[in-house]
DNA sequence: GTGGTCTAGACCACT
DNA sequence: GTGGTCTAGACCACG
């Protein structure tokens, strides 16, 4: 299913949960798509059972997915749905980084480009018309 | 000196050294300045020393303080010097959000006028001629 | 026959019993009315048997329906045999929850204007002499 | 502290987190009280301390109570607060039994004199002027 | 087979 | 001492 990395920090049962909604956001994992079960997600991962039930139960808390008793595991929502709801603490975070920048006195100029350079990242045939030539120097 | 929020999910050892970093930054502490003795500031705050050593001993180790057996602790870096060394990780933490926003088919465009809203904040007279009119809509 | 809603929390068997009650309240299962067979039904709902047969057992249990060896199962009740068995439960449910409300603080015009509400929604031309107008403001 | 009842179909974490709650709404916790320890808890009560993690984790989540590392547990919410948050779903609870009522034909003045009754119940010298000495008779 | 609850006991981080 | 994470293994309810 997905990879579990015993060196990270976060506890086991968030990286469960945060791999479970990656995969909802890549489309891998649609509305009402069964989930693996507790006992094979544990047999899979080499985890107790235990740790599986506490990320399940907090993604269901969450209305990520629900859990039906001798049924099993359900995804809840849509990819949009989910990308709807992590907006706000996502902006927020964003806006905080900002302005801890700007205590910085990094300039707004420089937070644009870094802004711009990662949306147009990637993309073919982008080095003709850079209009931001003088970004990549400083950061 | 400084408070301690006991409602903050942040341990205690971790907000003075965040609180002691807050006081260079504001050019509050300078270069060579005497830090509050660890007993000292541990009655003032009601909190056990050894949180207070702990934190010392972590701002010692990332070269913030340095201190001198039975002479004190002290402030090793300028407000500048401070800034320089925290840049890098606060830009890569920004990269991540605009990351991860542009991954929720946040537009580019939303993104630049947040950036321009925190800037121009606060500004007396920043009314007049509004460039952005259009990025208080959505965000 | 009728549907079972697998994102609905109630286990699958309580669903089918409350749909029984359901068909005999609203007068479409009369007494002595012959129920879908267990088999019919499991194959009908996509459902295990035992889990049709674990349903009929409570309401046998309940006195709700009667089964003949070889024959099949039967409605027990009239619509109004049941209305009269559930009243009790039903009523201290209400009491409860009046109870709780009080404890809240929650005035007692407010519960009886919500009351009153509840009475006269979706009558024809009930605006005229609407007596309770100030009720809407809060709940 | 207070009491689990083992006989009680609710799961012992559930029975700890109303208790903690009613705690709270009976103005026994007020806000940044500190609950029982875990452990201290856990053998007051002769259950095991992962259960109460589990009763004090669903609090937390629900913002009713934060807990903090090394220093305890403590309640985050003023009784008025928990009321508040708590109104929505018991009145929609209590909107839905009236309509069942309704369905099952229970009159509109048989309900209001019960919730009369209700707030009535307890008072002093309360037998002189009973305006709905007809509704004892029914319910 | 499924999820859900509970116990016993270990280990870690924080004060 | 505090809370938090994890394991191992048992038992129950549901399908």
């Amino acid at each position: 299913m997905f990879r579990i990395d015993p060196r990270c920090p976060l506890p086991i049962y968030e990286q469960i949960v945060a791999r479970v909604e990656e995969m909802i956001l890549l489309g891998l994992y649609e509305k009402d798509h069964q989930l693996p079960s507790v006992r094979a997600l544990a047999g899979d991962l080499a985890i107790n059972p235990n740790t599986i039930q506490k990320a399940y139960g907090l993604l269901e808390q969450n209305g990520v997915i629900y859990s039906r008793q001798g049924r099993g595991s359900f995804v809840a929502l849509s990819a949009s749905d989910l990308k709807r709801r992590r907006l706000p603490d996502l902006l927020e975070g964003f806006r905080k980084h900002v302005r801890e920048l700007k205590e910085l006195e990094v300039s707004e100029e420089d937070l644009i480009a870094e802004v711009y350079r990662i949306y147009h990242i990637n993309k073919k045939g982008d080095g003709s018309d850079d209009s931001s030539p003088e970004s990549d120097k400083k950061l």
